[in-house]
DNA sequence: TGTACATCAGTGAACGCGCGTTCACTGATGTAC
DNA sequence: TGTACATCAGTGAACGCGCGTTCACTGATGTAC
């Protein structure tokens, strides 16, 4: 029994985190989330919280590496797809993406809010979790095309924004409109990867 | 003098307006700035906000319409600046468009921000101020090109998102790595344009 | 022009509220021997 | 195994604070005649 004590205040910690989740919505974001309304929703004494967290800061990093994990595991998944050959890898990508939309929509709020927050470390953390997305489609499409490493990136970048942002769009309209979104996303993709192989040198 | 009574006002009005505009930054937003700071900001009792907005909300609105009509003013002075022919279209604009993040950074941070807010209304009145970009070089795209519609649609809408994001980037970052940051959009953005050439029928 | 009245921008006091944080505490869990 | 002590997650009371909003008011400006 000597993890006892540990295990249960992990579990916890974990409750916190959930909590945290479960109050984010269209019209709440973690800036204007209180200490005492998560541990309100988490069952416990506000002043418990301070034994898991040092503030709601540190709460909310933590919050953005757990959305940018769930992000992370998502894409590899599509990755699975792709290699079993199911589809274009643009269409499985896009599709795979706004999936996650769907269905972890308040994770993506996180990342989407605090990437123009109020806090650098905020920006900075959404950011890092971006720059993986970009740097591994980077490399991709260098190893793919024997682009050099600057086209490549540039490339990956435009491709990372262009989807990031109509996660963004998608989250404020209805599920039919956003098969047209995904057409639109996808032709823009398609755009950049052909202009991209165009001016390449 | 039937006036001076409107005007004193409508410069009360105005000295409110300012003062929110000055208390934005990268560190406060104006979803967390309050009636009370304004009021204080401006030099007049919290009381006396009410004569001018009905709450908040209706000052926010106020400014997202302020900060997208600074917004469109600049890029009308970037078309005359390219009518006269000193440059690429895509150089000028993109400059243009860096200048207004390096002078208004606090409009274009409330933009920003208030895009993926937690009022619906803010959100859709900066999409508002967005949508007027990507339609008018929609249009220049589709006489200049004769691409069929959707095509010029999706490749303006391309391009805004592009560099709206890099606007985002533009303000965590030194002046020296911004012009390093304008030569990735101007790529990306020929990308886009070149792309959306290569796939028109 | 002068007078009597109406309008209304700006005010100060007061309210109740939810907040973050402190503190000393409790009692179950863990450790030393 | 049993006992005495240490640790520490969770707590309830209390604090001072800034907030949005109400209210009745003041006095300068505007209007009617």
């Amino acid at each position: 029994m000597s993890q006892t004590r540990a295990e249960q205040k992990e579990q916890t910690r974990r409750t916190i985190i959930e909590a945290a989740f479960r109050l984010l919505s269209a019209e709440q974001s973690f800036a204007n989330l209180s200490l005492r309304e998560v541990a309100r929703e988490a069952g416990i004494a506000p002043t418990s919280f301070y034994r898991h967290f040092k503030d709601m800061d540190e709460l909310g990093l933590t919050l953005v590496d757990e959305a940018g994990l769930t992000l992370r595991q998502l894409m590899r998944q599509a990755r699975k797809r792709i290699a079993k050959g199911g589809g274009s890898v643009v269409r499985t990508s896009v599709d795979t993406f706004m999936e996650f939309i769907a269905t972890n929509a308040n994770e993506f709020r996180l990342l989407l809010r605090e990437r123009s927050g109020t806090s650098k470390a905020f920006r900075l953390a959404v950011q890092r979790e971006l720059q993986h997305f970009i740097e591994e489609l980077s490399d991709y499409i260098e190893h793919k095309t024997h682009a050099n490493h600057q086209n490549a990136y540039f490339e990956a970048d435009a491709l990372v924004t262009l989807v990031f942002n109509a996660g963004a769009e998608a989250l404020d309209i209805s599920q039919s409109k956003r098969e047209l979104l995904a057409e639109k996303v996808i032709q823009q993709l398609r755009f950049v990867a052909k202009g991209s192989a165009a001016l390449r040198h």
